[in-house]
DNA sequence: CCCGACATGCTAAATATTCAGCATGGTGCG
DNA sequence: CGCACCATGCTGAATATTTAGCATGTCGGG
């Protein structure tokens, strides 16, 4: 139910809500590349709440629409299929691309190798 | 130019060819969810190639479809994606999660723990 | 109180996507 | 050599997606 084959606004727009956390049409429609109009985002938002991946709340005269699946399943999920598709199934080697990239700062750095520690550990 | 908008068989149909490596059509089909004719898999092929986002060689008298842009580099933006979608633009974030998953054996985290030490010192 | 600005729901039409069928060409085995 | 088998290319049609327009409702300022 939560893995529909979503098309590709429905994408972009559910990418969106989770970008953002939560987001009105208006909004929706300022992020979008090639941006159609705010009466198709609209009809868009009410297509993927229809499909059980967003709702919304009023908000004072505007809806505020969210996300339904919780970010961070989302996030598990995501993950998953990146590392079955471009990582042969190994999350090590999708870890060790993350940190490649050099975004990391050194504090970073350093929580993330305690965090590894701890893990060595608890998987002993 | 390697950022056209996929539709959603394509995105499925490239995904295949890059969690294989390389694949004939009838691979292709047997690989995907709710599969269509062997016909239709041979014309989002050809679709493919025709936005320059898979090549084919024959072999012997079959085609064997390959992706244009290296997996290199397409996991670097779907990991990009993902980042700033998913974990607010921290890469960091990111990998913590990945090494959460508990999927990562005792030694592919040393081996990351490694990466990393190496990471630190390099970006001094 | 009334009007303007801006919101929503709904719907029909334009466009894009996806699909399967048919004609054709090559390969290899009996 | 000829036939069966499996591949391809192409095309038109079915479906799904995406879009904009219109009617209507609400809130707040003048």
């Amino acid at each position: 139910m939560t893995t529909d084959p979503l098309s590709r606004r429905e994408r972009q727009i559910l990418d969106i809500l989770y970008a953002k956390g939560s987001a009105t049409a208006a909004e929706v429609l300022a992020a979008l590349p090639d941006p159609p109009s705010y009466s198709s985002v609209r009809a868009l938002l009410r297509i993927l709440e229809g499909k059980g991946h967003a709702r919304h709340e009023p908000q004072g005269a505007r809806y505020v629409y969210l996300p339904m699946v919780p970010r961070e399943r989302a996030r598990r999920s995501a993950l998953t299929r990146i590392v079955k598709t471009f990582f042969d199934g190994s999350a090590a080697q999708a870890a060790a691309a993350l940190v490649d990239t050099g975004s990391l700062s050194d504090e970073e750095l350093t929580k993330l190798s305690a965090l590894i520690d701890r893990a060595r550990k608890e998987g002993r």
